[in-house]
DNA sequence: GCCAACGTTGGC
DNA sequence: GCCAACGTTGGC
């Protein structure tokens, strides 16, 4: 055994992730997850498993959208995961888990699905290729494509989402 | 409100 | 372990 670790895990150089969580307005929105403030909100009642591990997969300080599904379609603003994946409250059985997220940023100019749908370069989001995924990944280029559609610049977005350097 | 897509369940 | 039936999501 090596003396000093040469894959140590140094929080500074963290990857980050990004995602894209949906939700109905009517049931919680993104006015909703703003009011909860730092202490964020954990995103529970997600009763499918390629849901519940893409939620496993995120780390504290992730970003990811939030996507107004059934009334606007449309990605409203930014949130970062600020707890991992723990026990669903609202799940006796053990088997689903969330993470917590609290808001970040708002879309200067929400991006709308219909506009994702025209953009060739993100023909392949899953937000397109599927539909019906609440909680999804988003590769580096599609995030950085859909943060300009929507007026942010995601290498602020970045700074601003995770500890001062 | 309709219906297509698709994940889940349960019979065999 | 297959697959038909069923339930849910979510765009339209």
């Amino acid at each position: 055994m090596p003396k000093t670790s040469r894959t140590k895990n140094t929080t500074t150089e963290a990857r980050v992730s990004h995602w894209l969580f949906k939700s109905e307005p009517d049931v919680f929105s993104w006015e909703d997850l703003k009011a909860r403030g730092e202490k964020g909100e954990p995103w529970d009642g997600v009763r499918n498993f390629q849901a519940r591990n893409n939620m496993r997969a995120m780390k504290v300080g992730d970003l990811g959208f939030f996507y107004h599904s059934n009334q606007g379609k449309e990605i409203v603003g930014i949130v970062e995961v600020i707890a991992e994946a723990h026990p669903d409250p609202t799940d006796a059985t053990g088997t689903w888990e969330c993470v917590d997220v609290k808001a970040v940023a708002d879309m200067p100019r929400p991006v709308t699905l219909a506009e994702v749908k025209a953009t060739p370069e993100l023909s392949k989001m899953s937000l397109v290729t599927s539909m019906r995924l609440s909680v999804q990944p988003v590769t580096d280029e599609e995030w950085e494509i859909v943060c300009r559609m929507g007026g942010l610049d995601p290498k602020k977005l970045r700074s601003k989402g995770r500890k001062a350097a």
